[in-house]
RNA sequence: GGUCUGUUGGUCAAGUGGUUAAGACGCUGCCCUCUCACGGCAGAAUCAGGGGUUCGACUCCCCUACAGACUGCCA
């Protein structure tokens, strides 16, 4: 058994979105989880939607993913370059084509676009269009002559239009299409470039190639390779198709859903970890019942065969919790040292940011939620009277006032300013009293927050803020209550 | 329209002829509690429909329905 390759071949138009993200990493478990090779390849292909700076994106994603190549543009494996157009500069991919010319299996095709705008038929409305072989029937010397006389031209593979083509997915099993749905598709473009479905079966070859990971929006048009692999005499390697990752509606992923890159969901406020982990779930599942899984871990349980066949719909909500888990389990500095930015948007003065950063922690899913948690401590909002009625705690805004001017003395007269003094003080004050601790701890949380859900007790709350502004803004709610 | 693929609770899913049909997210309720969150406990909710095959089908076959993908000189 020869050792296991697989590739992770992106085109380099944008940023990295999840479905190939995931293609990526199902691509990296199968190879590491057999000891293999992972190899990146850049299929820059299309010069229209080539993206500057895209190239970048690609290896910044895996690098931070921790999705390590083995062999790629930056990494000489021995079977580069690693880039096609580098390859097709070498005139690599023509070489292949004119081979497959010369056993009958392609052709040189002179048509322009008009005539093949011709072809097309609209059916309930939609535009399909059948190449006819017209080129196939050119002689070989009106070829020489247009070729002599530049006319462009690309090369299209000779599909018989009779009978099928079986193709072995190991997710998907057999998979069997009439060879009259597969057409002459193109092999070199007018420009010189291959085509994707070209370059790939040359390049997988070429690289050694075990194991075709990719999106499932291949299926189809798979077994059109089958058709090259065998006119050029080579072994078909292994398929294994994922699932498709759809948005709420079940459709496709788009760029446009705002959760469809990586980089979007970074800035989202989510964790590269959990992210990950959370992609690597969508289609495959362990064979135990755990849901955490460091990239490691998944490299060791990593089995492909039990990747699904049915699409999967991508679910914010779920990721959000899970990348909650990871912010409950990160190490306290880590978490602060990331939190820190957000923390620092909502505030200004001088506090324990550290103290913050952990009543925080076990309770956002991402990042992005700890501005609006925390921007009490800056300053009390506006809010409404009606907060101070808690049925639970039986409280209004009678026995709050009453409660804030009966407490306010015993703040003032505290010194220590730190949670267990304070709360040592004021639980004497609802002993003596014979209250309930929430009677008096609501409408001082209220008091001094304003909100109705606060990260804090009203004594941490004390801690943070500190005397000063404590008295402060109790005695401005004394003041609400009494108007 | 054609081709291909899929269909277990709202979502992710286990399950491969005999199970009380796991588990997770979400939801609901309860406990804990200086609010919320965390944590703990409990609960509601699923095999698309119809035919077969079989002693017995979520599991195998066929049909229907629905959904999605593909149908580019894009990948």
């Amino acid at each position: 058994m020869s050792k296991v390759r697989t590739r992770f071949a992106p085109s380099p138009t944008g940023r990295m979105h999840v479905g190939n993200l995931r293609t990526a990493l199902y691509a990296y478990l199968i190879a590491k989880h057999d000891k293999g090779d992972f190899i990146l390849r850049i299929e820059d292909t299309d010069q229209e939607r080539y993206m500057e700076g895209a190239v970048d994106i690609i290896y910044r994603t895996l690098e931070k993913t921790g999705l390590l190549h083995d062999e790629g543009p930056d990494k000489d494996g021995g079977v580069g370059p690693y880039v096609q157009s580098e390859r097709n500069a070498s005139g690599l991919y023509l070489k292949y084509a004119k081979q497959l010319i010369e056993q009958g299996d392609a052709y040189y095709c002179f048509c322009d676009q008009e005539r093949l705008d011709s072809l097309v038929s609209n059916i309930n409305g939609k535009e399909i269009r059948i190449y006819d072989k017209h080129c196939l029937k050119l002689s070989k010397e009106e070829v020489e002559a247009k070729l002599a006389a530049g006319e462009p031209h690309v090369i299209r593979f000779n599909m018989p239009t009779e009978g099928t083509t079986t193709f072995q997915d190991d997710i998907y099993g057999a998979i069997t299409v009439p060879n009259a749905e597969l057409e002459d598709f193109i092999l070199i473009k007018t420009d010189g470039y291959p085509t994707y479905n070209f370059a790939n079966v040359v390049d997988d070859h070429l690289m050694g190639i075990t194991h075709v990971v990719r999106g499932n929006e291949y299926l189809s048009s798979a077994p059109k390779y089958n058709r090259l692999y065998e006119a050029f005499g080579w072994e078909v390697p292994t398929y294994v198709h994922c699932p498709l990752i759809t948005n709420e509606e079940h459709q496709k992923l788009s760029k446009r859903s705002g959760h469809s890159s990586y980089e979007d969901l970074i800035e989202q406020g989510f964790l590269t970890e959990a992210i990950v982990n959370f992609v690597a779930l969508l289609g495959w599942s362990p064979q135990d019942n755990r849901e955490i899984y460091s990239l490691e871990e998944l490299v060791e349980a990593f089995d492909y065969r039990h990747i699904s066949k049915s699409p999967a719909v991508f679910d914010m909500v779920k990721l959000k919790w899970m990348n909650g888990e990871y912010m409950k389990a990160m190490d306290e500095d880590m978490f602060y040292e990331m939190a820190l930015p957000y923390l620092k948007q909502a505030l200004k003065k001088d506090y324990d940011l550290k103290k913050i950063a952990n009543m925080v922690k076990s309770r956002i899913e991402v990042f992005t939620d700890i501005p609006e948690m925390v921007d009490f401590f800056e300053n009390v909002l506006e809010y409404d009277v009606s907060m101070y009625t808690h049925k639970k705690m039986k409280s209004n805004a009678e026995t709050s006032l009453q409660v804030l001017q009966e407490t306010l003395p015993l703040l003032t007269a505290q010194e220590d300013y730190n949670n267990d003094a304070l709360f040592a003080t004021l639980s004497a004050y609802v002993k003596e009293k014979g209250y309930k601790t929430g009677f008096v701890m609501w409408p001082l949380r209220t008091a001094l927050s304003g909100k109705q859900m606060t990260p804090a007790g009203a004594t941490e709350i004390m801690e943070v803020i500190g005397k000063e502004e404590t008295i402060k803004r109790i005695q401005a709610a004394i003041e609400k209550l009494s108007a």
